[in-house]
DNA sequence: CGTAATATTGATCATGTTCAACGTCGGTGG
DNA sequence: CCACCGACGTTGAACATGATCAATATTACG
């Protein structure tokens, strides 16, 4: 669905690709300019993109929650990652022939997308922004690594903790924890889905996290109540976000 | 150790790049150009970077087989994923301030080292190589996520079978295959922290694959006997490695 | 208010871990 | 030459984490 402009509606993207790789002035102009083109919107629980299909456009995330996923042949589905405001799908996507993957939307979402002829234009017309969107791409791999050791070496508390901090620090660099409180709009199966899980085993988890006090998650809203402690019980280090911008 | 030139060492290279992405004649010269240039060598079982390294340069491997990987506190170690000949080491990645992986050697390798300016001064010489370069990183993410889903959603038998289709088929674009046989110079300790088992379950897990015929794996030679079978028992699809380019 | 999706609980089961021992192979030094 | 050593691989047995199955709350919402 065709949207037009919408308010504030960039910042994220800013914050996001800021974090990263400091953006010059012009880079700025140049994303708020590009974002504006083509603003669209999808309902809860919808694929923007399904596995197969033809890789045509660049997508960047405004507001809402999607992830990305794959299901076996048997139905066994793997989340494997979230895609939060600010984040974009795969810059340069379009050099290849299909998706190997689907995106859902677990919220309401509005989006922008790019076709490669657009977001070329704004790669090239400034150097910050072209260096931001690697920056995004390799730091989307580096995410990738860490829950590749989160699935391979970490037990289920470990691994729900670890999400969860994950979660909390993206989410604060685009401005969407308030107090130690966020908005995690992931059903148990999705999370899950996403930590190797049966959701018996997830519910479990997260009484065991909700018991030792560490957080509360109810109606949809996660707090933290001890940052530090979810971190250690997690072997929680922030590095591989690569959001400090040294 | 500095080697100098060595005979045909980038043709792994021009074969990876140009199965993600066509090369044009132009960018086929100035990668074989920029590759002469500094060439290393390095033992087996040798770190070539460590987490905390501030990452300088892009490295491209010519021959042997090394991986990525990190241990946490407690010791526990987690294989992200393997580098053979041909791939390289996150293009661009000097944008980030640290390197949150280590990447040690499985066997003596001949690696090419290209500091910043020189990967700038080659992906800008030549659109096919800029390209191909971003391919690589995004078949990197790509693979990186397929090891998420192996990890998260399939069991021991599937995952050993999994990981041995996809170095078959990575092997295969580079010429590393010789009639269903290639080398595997990983141990059963490695293959068990890559695929998140313990050796001792691995162990079994292969003795499971030898077994029921599918493969023989001996002084470090591994041979696929029924590939159809291994791919269905693995659920093994080869599109995420995107080796198609359609 | 009724219904479907989501969350929770208990009980049983299975896959994979851990621990400990032993086997095998290829050096290496006496 | 051979005894020793260390790395790697293999085996058995006990154990544990997490899966599966099935039933029952609870909640959201039309």
């Amino acid at each position: 669905m065709f949207v037009g402009t919408e308010g504030d509606s960039v910042q994220p993207v800013l914050r996001r690709l800021n974090a990263l790789r400091r953006l010059s002035e012009a880079g700025v102009s140049a994303i708020k300019m590009a974002v504006r083109h083509r603003i669209l919107k999808a309902a809860a629980r919808e694929d923007l993109v399904r596995e197969g299909d033809r890789p045509d456009s660049v997508r960047v995330l405004l507001s809402g929650w999607a992830f990305r996923y794959r299901i076996l042949v048997d139905g066994r589905r793997q989340i494997v990652n979230f895609i939060l405001p600010g984040d974009s799908c795969d810059a340069h996507i379009y050099l290849f022939s299909r998706l190997d993957y689907s995106i859902a939307t677990l919220t309401p979402v509005v989006y922008c997308e790019l076709d490669r002829e657009s977001f070329e234009q704004l790669v090239s017309s400034d150097r910050s922004v072209a260096e931001a969107f690697y920056c995004e791409t390799l730091a989307a791999n580096s995410i990738q690594r860490e829950w590749t050791i989160n699935l391979g070496r970490r037990d289920a508390l470990e691994r729900v903790a670890h999400l969860i901090c994950e979660l909390y620090e993206r989410l604060r660099t685009v401005g969407l924890v308030d107090k130690d409180t966020f908005f995690l709009p992931a059903t148990q199966t999705d999370l899950a889905d996403a930590t190797g899980l049966s959701t018996v085993h997830l519910n479990r988890t997260l009484q065991e996290l909700r018991g030792s006090g560490l957080i509360t998650l109810k109606d949809r809203n996660l707090t933290i109540h001890d940052f530090q402690a979810l971190s250690n019980t997690a072997m929680f280090n922030p590095n591989y976000l690569h959001l400090d911008r040294k």
